[in-house]
DNA sequence: TTAAAAAGTGAACCTTGGTTCACTATTGTA
DNA sequence: TACAATAGTGAACCAAGGTTCACTTTTTAA
């Protein structure tokens, strides 16, 4: 007698949401989040601005979810080199080599997720985004401990330090706009 | 035959200047740039609103000098670490725990130096800032490589990875308000 | 075909915070 | 005291951008 939810129902309404998800991304990858706002959020997906609120509660958390997204991928790829075959040196270095070439891949991209100026509920993201970061390489420190293959050292001190290590030196002083420092990546 | 310029008159002015900066900073120092808006400065300052704009172009301009002086203060803290006496590795250790110690002994306005986010006319400061601490490092890599304490390198970069270093270890992950590094802090 | 429920619309609204400006107060000289 | 020049005032103004909501459109089931 009236109106039910449907699988056609949920998938296009998926749909849509997965779009605006999709077109914000595209937009911070472009301009960062100061370029995500909702008009032009909505007009790339070809909506109304209203409709992104019957999607996402507020736009904070639409910026949240596109930085965890994107952040994800970036996530997977580190913990995965941590993880791999190898000495744990050896492992180490092809992580930090999967960040940097990664990030030099998707400049604009990477310097949205790590050194943007953005607003709290990203900040939020960003500060568990790099935490998680810490956690993978900590692993690796602690096992190269445990093989050891690296000398008695406070691990969560080290692995930020990685971290604020590997941010600095890609992105950190140079800004939204990067340079050359590609060819100098090979033999690090 | 009319109002001229006279030393009272300029030291006056300066006074109110100065009161305004100093204002500023207090309020940066208890709640970062974010609480440093026009109207509690000038209310702090005890003058109004208007006055500020009698001695800054823009609130953008006033918090980068605010940001300026205390970042100012930091910087030549270490750099005379950098440039003391002893071996580049003694120099090297006493800058970083110049560095350190002074950022956890204000936490907050090292937050708001540091990691903040702050709004694009600071952030341009913040890159100088951030510039400058790789600066002193890079000319005190350069002398230890020069003595042959330290193996060759790109010292650029090895610096800017210090500067990061120190940064992420001591308050990127921890945000705004952090706990218990210090007792850590000792033998390193 | 019709009614209920949900999705979509977009202009108006609201909030935040910087900036302006007509006006007043103060100060220095004649 | 008078008058000019500068400092100070603060309410009004403005811009940017997020959010709302009365209304329309679409979809489902009877």
């Amino acid at each position: 007698m009236a109106y039910r939810q449907t699988e056609l129902n949920q998938a296009k309404k998926a749909g849509t949401r997965a779009r605006i998800l999709q077109e914000a991304r595209l937009l911070v990858s472009q301009g960062g989040f100061a370029a995500a706002t909702v008009v032009p959020v909505a007009k790339q997906s070809g909506i109304a601005t209203g409709t992104i609120y019957r999607h996402f509660p507020s736009k904070g958390e639409l910026v949240a979810e596109v930085f965890r997204h994107a952040s994800g991928f970036e996530l997977e790829a580190v913990t995965a080199a941590t993880q791999s075959e190898g000495t744990c040196c050896e492992r180490l270095k092809r992580a930090a080599k999967t960040f940097s070439e990664r990030a030099l891949k998707a400049q604009r991209m990477a310097y949205a997720l790590i050194a943007e100026p953005v607003d709290p509920l990203v900040e939020k993201e960003r500060l568990a985004f790099r935490f998680a970061y810490a956690e993978a390489f900590e692993d690796l420190i602690n096992d190269g401990m445990k093989s050891g293959e690296f000398v008695t050292q406070d691990a969560s001190i080290t692995s930020a330090a990685l971290v604020g290590m590997l941010a600095e030196a890609l992105i950190g002083p140079l800004g939204p706009q990067v340079s050359s420092y590609e060819e100098q990546l090979d033999e690090r």
